[in-house]
DNA sequence: GGATGTGAACGACTTCACAGCG
DNA sequence: CGCTGTGAAGTCGTTCACATCC
């Protein structure tokens, strides 16, 4: 990493963070999932185009993208494959552990619990929770499942800094104000609403609903043509 | 536009498709929720302030986008809701019965089987597929498990037009591939994998390890500052 | 007055094009 | 050579500001 010789180091100590789209980050986490699965299979050095052909964007758009993370490439070569994944994973914020929570165990609780990658890329879920008194003590993949009253006092007692809303539209609101309230530091939400949260806290919305009819109009779109 | 004694009806026949962009198709899928909802509740005229408040956007925005449905608005009054609804919901398509179906069943696809909402909207999911055999046969919320070498037939004989995706992401691709064959128009696609499918087949993927990533990055940076 | 519709300014993201370096 | 890094241009989306209309 730390890089001098040659290269103005504009990462030197100021401002390291520089304005980063959100759109850019969504790639990075695309690009170290590409980068992983080539880096496993033995490739040593990739190329932007490479990288574009992957996720079906121009390799200028590669080019800038990880010039946020200093200068890496090499020209006429590449990217070293694993000197990209160390950085896009420091950069992401992903070269630690995260912990979180999931308030709502239903299906889609069931299903994140199940998703295999998430442990991969340093997530865990350490708790559960649920409004259901009958399903409270009972054990869903591995984690008991928790009152909702114990929110503050397990978020706590866990250290966890993120929390997973996957309840009912009318409950999303409380069950994120009990979160952010046990110290949470961001939430991701499954519940199609929008939430009001303190700019401390991070949120990131996920609206199925939404999805939906957006692949209909698209359908609907390409039908009237 | 053509300037001439009220209304110019500019939806008349001709060409009503303008340029959409995909922020503003997910933007009317949340207003056309909250219209719904303040429908139901007795609210006859809503203004572009109030949705955009509720949506935490710019009010000349809401304007921008409802501009896209004709000249509905009514200065110094605001916009009919029930009038609104209407024309959201035939501009995004959802005026009439959308039929999916469902690869791969898992907990994911149970939750989306669950979804109050969706048969609200006018979707309906009339099959689901999986290639694990002892799963065939079975019924999950209603619905016959079907085997995989069935999805050409059984999609033809229900016309569905919708196909979820929700298998790992090594399947993916073929599963993508038999139900382009099969003659499916749209796909919701949940593995995290970038599918390559004809220009005629529309595609909106929900990648979830994308957004925990992305909700990590954005905690990992309110810290560092 | 109060709210719409919209040109114009602004800002953000993407693509182009090319100098420069290994 | 090939491939990076990056100004410049281009495109798209958002916000401002205000004329307009009920």
């Amino acid at each position: 990493m730390s890089k001098h010789e040659a290269v103005p180091a504009n990462n030197g100590n100021a401002a390291p963070e520089a304005k980063l789209s959100r759109a850019s980050v969504q790639r990075f986490s695309l690009y170290l999932r590409h980068l992983e699965r080539w880096n496993a299979e033995g490739l040593q050095v990739v190329s932007s185009s490479q990288l574009g052909e992957a996720l079906g964007i121009n390799d200028a758009q590669v080019r800038k993208d990880l010039a946020y993370l200093g200068n890496l490439g090499q020209p006429g070569i590449g990217y070293y494959t694993q000197e990209l994944i160390t950085a896009l994973r420091h950069r992401l914020g992903v070269d630690r552990a995260w912990t979180a929570v999931v308030v709502g165990v239903g299906n889609l609780a069931r299903a994140l619990l199940r998703y295999r990658g998430f442990g991969e890329q340093g997530f865990k879920f350490v708790a559960l929770f649920d409004a259901d008194i009958r399903k409270i003590g009972q054990a869903v993949e591995g984690l008991t499942v928790h009152a909702m009253d114990d929110v503050s006092s397990v978020v706590r007692a866990t250290q966890a800094e993120l929390g997973v809303v996957a309840v009912p539209a009318e409950n999303a609101q409380s069950v994120a104000d009990s979160l952010v309230a046990a110290g949470i530091k961001g939430i991701l939400n499954f519940a199609p609403v929008t939430l009001r949260l303190p700019g401390a806290v991070s949120l990131v919305t996920v609206d199925l609903a939404v999805q939906l009819e957006q692949l209909a109009f698209l359908v609907h779109l390409a039908q009237n043509e």
